[in-house]
DNA sequence: GGGAACTTTAATGTATACATAAAGGAAGGA
DNA sequence: TCCTTCCTTTATGTATACATTAAAGTTCCC
């Protein structure tokens, strides 16, 4: 149990992992249209190999919550409604919230604490960077992310990092999945100043061992990530920037 | 996605579902011991099958995190640590209170405050049953299940049920993990005349609205599944009683 | 004696063939 | 014309054979 978590799909230059990695970006580029019914032969075609590796990307990709068995047998594409994108981001930010609580609980070492103090510098030189042009954008969503890649190792609990995985699976459920499209609203900069607000406190928090503040504002801070979700969704030209936006359906709102 | 959430497992009764449900059975049971290396050849000769479903059942289990797939190949038998479960239950109590709390936002029918009621007034009659012996122990535990069944139901959240399940998978997570283990102790009518009042106040918060309360107390009310777990999971016989209880190894504890 | 390199064996990944089940179409009857 | 039944075709589940890789064992050199 010492080595990181790895999956089938991610050992070495397998057909199983290039089968995964192709159908996950078809799925996502909308090549594969949510809702579709995926034929092994047609995708044996498609991907240039056995059926047997492309069932077991099927298997693992319906276990990601992507693709849905169907119970007479086969696979279909998932869709996703403008609810399953609020809720998925609302329980990311529900277990990052837990994850910040354990690590404030269980405490930090005073390397750690310089490490995320590290990582808030960088990220202060980025959202007050002149403008925000596409490169800046990324090395903050590339910054975001490692954020919260490192509060959620710091809660040292296996159990709640795995889950939060799966949770973000789901591209459009990650921290950073929405940045792109914020970018180009007009309050991008209040948005970026808000958000490292948070992150400042919450790593005031768990260094103050102040578990139920760094949860409430771990959760909080998920919802910034849903500013103007609402107008990204129903853009056609904002959701080609989100992450996984080929698989949300905004006409299935509600819809169970 | 009108029908409900199957798994390839699931369907009828393929070789894969039985690979799936005898592995479980048998990681379950001890047969298979925690951390041993799970080798395709033996498992055939002992499911009497072909590889191919027992990789596939391999494959889902591994995503079910009973089993963890090895980087050079093959898969192990996961053991958990006695934080593990605790991180599992307060997880599941999280990912609960949540459900309750969309339940509240969202609102619920009549109809469903009805059936809730009548859950309850059904649980009433198990909680105060005379002796708590194990017939009365396993109607407490039928019907505490469907209890919390309904709840995440009420969420109206595909991603949020889903994700519950996902947690679920592991046995000691689940409502009812730790009830025939705590009902050999001698507070055993309190703790279910306590968890009985904290079902009725989350109904009441539901039906009320409240959201943040109905969280609170379905978050406090997994916590009474954690009482006595220091003993029971260090009790051999108490273990016993525990689902899943073979796949922990508390001298694991604290050991990431 | 210990370490490195090589060889052999065993296990896993993949491809393919066979078996089974589901879907679709056609024909017949009401 | 519509519904039911039957047959054919197609797709998926499973078994088996082949290919590749990892692990174990042996030999040689320092």
């Amino acid at each position: 149990m010492d080595s990181p978590e790895i999956t089938r799909g991610e050992r070495g230059g397998s057909q199983t992992t290039r089968a995964v990695m192709q159908l996950r970006e078809m799925l996502f580029s909308g090549e594969i249209p949510p809702g579709t019914r995926l034929s092994e032969l047609a995708l044996v075609e498609r991907l240039g190999m056995s059926r047997t590796p492309v069932r077991t990307a099927l298997t693992m990709l319906a276990e990601e919550g992507l693709v849905q068995a169907i119970g007479t047998g086969g696979f279909s594409a998932r869709s996703f409604s403008e609810r399953d994108v609020n809720d998925a981001i609302e329980l990311r930010g529900t277990l990052e919230g837990l994850a910040a609580r354990f690590a404030a609980e269980r405490g930090i070492s005073t390397i750690a604490g310089q490490m995320l103090g590290d990582l808030l510098a960088r990220l202060d030189e980025v959202v007050t960077a002149p403008t925000l042009d596409a490169d800046v954008m990324e090395q903050y969503i590339e910054l975001n992310a490692r954020f919260h890649r490192e509060i959620i190792r710091l809660a040292e609990s296996r159990v709640v990092e795995r889950q939060i995985e799966r949770v973000m699976a789901l591209p459009f459920a990650s921290p950073s999945a929405f940045v792109m499209a914020q970018s180009r609203c007009e309050d991008a900069r209040n948005v970026l100043v808000i958000s490292q607000d948070q992150h400042r406190a919450v790593v005031e928090a768990i260094i103050g061992r102040e578990g139920t503040r760094a949860e409430a504002l771990m959760r909080e801070h998920s919802r910034v990530a849903r500013r103007n979700l609402g107008q990204a969704v129903r853009s056609r030209e904002a959701l080609e920037q989100v992450p996984g936006g080929k698989l949300i359906q905004f006409d299935r709102y509600g819809e169970e």
